[in-house]
RNA sequence: GGACAGGUGGCCGAGUGGUUAAUGGCAGCAGACUGUAAAUCUGCCCGCGAGAGCGUACGGUGGUUCGAAUCCACCCCUGUCCA
């Protein structure tokens, strides 16, 4: 007996959180999840077998950036994403909507599309609701985004909502497309994705349009673009429940420990961020009392671990002293250990978090862990 | 001993009469990072002062000039080459 599809089975809820799995062809997601961001084909400065071995269920990819190098027919050729990267566990990609915005000096929205002039070398290429799904297929996603448009937190209402309802017609166009590649439909699931903003009419218009398509699960989208946590909140109080209760509720793009309880808490079921890999990078490290900046100063002899909490190989082995001198020095390997411990610390606060819904406490763990964390 | 070339803020290094407390870079001290154009970006970085500002400062000493890191003299030091 094969695995199913996509099927999501949620075991426990406590208040507006849910605790469950999303069974897939090439494993399971234990939800809430966190999907560390590996844009091209790599979470930076990690193996893959070091990323599952923090726990990770799913990566995330990304459409624009694989289109561009190596390309998706030569990842395809070269046998899918999976085989290329050695990750045999399930890939969500990014449709490049999110390239959209982050690159908005660099492209031009028509209702077409929108045509980007690459970032590498300034060759232009036209991406499509079909031609998103086209790339997915052909870097044999698991969970395929829809193409939609992701509008800067500052934008005007009519700009939102002219967007937003342009993301609704590519969402029907990506469903199209999705389904047209019949084989790959057979074996992986399509996300659509809200938009609004702020504004909650027009999740609700946005949320009603895209349970009219069907789809698999239901992302929530345009939220983190500097809108600021309150007003992500805000709005999360209210967005997961315009969206079906029986499918996965993914926040894109979110976000920071806080920002991932706050949201499970209202009913959000996955995430994903480049947060802790590049912070990592960046050496800032995650701890359960907080952010800490490993270049500052008063770590230099520092003794000890990152966090004396965390179970990962930089807090077992090395120092503050240590890293600190590994990421002032521009040394890879303190961005290698840094990266590996944030992502083995989120995946941790989201074991944490998914014990607490079964457990029926999650108010109480969530207390405690603010209490912690600052 | 001789001939050149130099000595600038912690380091490297621009600047050759005034808009110069003095470009840059590094180091240092902080901050930011949310579907990755990011191993990135931003700020601070002589002293005192909240600030206006004041005081010091371009090897040393003296000088020219309304005005000198910039011109002149001597001295000290460094490098390269020749003896």
């Amino acid at each position: 007996m094969s695995a199913p599809r996509f099927q999501f089975d949620i075991s426990a809820t406590d208040g507006k959180a849910r605790t469950g799995v999303i069974r897939m062809r090439r494993g399971e997601i234990r939800t809430p999840a966190f999907m560390p961001v590996g844009t091209a084909a790599t979470v930076k400065a990690m193996k893959p077998e070091t990323v599952r071995a923090t726990g990770a269920d799913i990566l995330l990819g990304n459409t624009y950036h694989l289109m561009l190098r190596p390309g998706a027919e030569r990842v395809a050729r070269l046998g899918g994403l999976h085989k290329f990267m050695n990750w045999d566990r399930p890939i969500l990609t990014d449709s490049g909507g999110y390239q959209v915005m982050s690159l908005s000096e660099l492209r031009k929205i028509t209702e077409d599309g929108v045509t980007f002039a690459s970032h590498l070398d300034g060759s232009r290429h036209l991406l499509t609701p079909e031609r998103s799904m086209e790339i997915q297929r052909l870097l044999g996603s698991d969970i395929v985004m829809a193409f939609d448009e992701c509008p800067r937190a500052d934008a005007p209402r009519d700009v939102i909502e002219k967007s937003m309802l342009m993301s609704m017609r590519w969402a029907q166009r990506s469903r199209a497309g999705f389904d047209s590649g019949q084989e790959h439909a057979e074996r992986s699931a399509l996300f659509g994705i809200q938009q609004g903003a702020l504004d909650e009419g027009l999740r609700r218009h946005s949320a009603e349009a895209l349970q009219q398509i069907g789809f698999d699960g239901y992302a929530i989208g345009g939220l983190a673009v500097g809108e600021g946590q309150a007003a992500m909140f805000g709005v999360l109080d209210y967005a997961p429940g315009q969206l079906p209760a029986d499918k996965p509720r993914y926040l894109m793009g979110v976000g920071k420990p806080d920002d991932l309880v706050g949201a499970v808490e209202r009913g959000v079921d996955m995430f994903d961020c480049v947060l802790p890999s590049r912070s990592g990078r960046n050496g800032q490290g995650f701890t359960w009392n907080g952010p800490v900046n490993l270049r500052n100063a008063r770590h230099a002899e520092d003794p000890a671990p990152l966090d004396a909490r965390c179970a990962c190989d930089g807090c077992q082995n090395y120092s503050r002293a240590y890293l600190h001198h590994l990421i002032k020095s521009g040394e890879i390997l303190g961005a290698m250990l840094l990266t590996e411990h944030n992502l083995t610390f989120y995946q941790a606060l989201m074991a944490a978090m998914r014990g607490a819904i079964a457990g029926g406490r999650f108010a109480s763990w969530a207390a405690a862990f603010r209490a912690d964390y600052r």
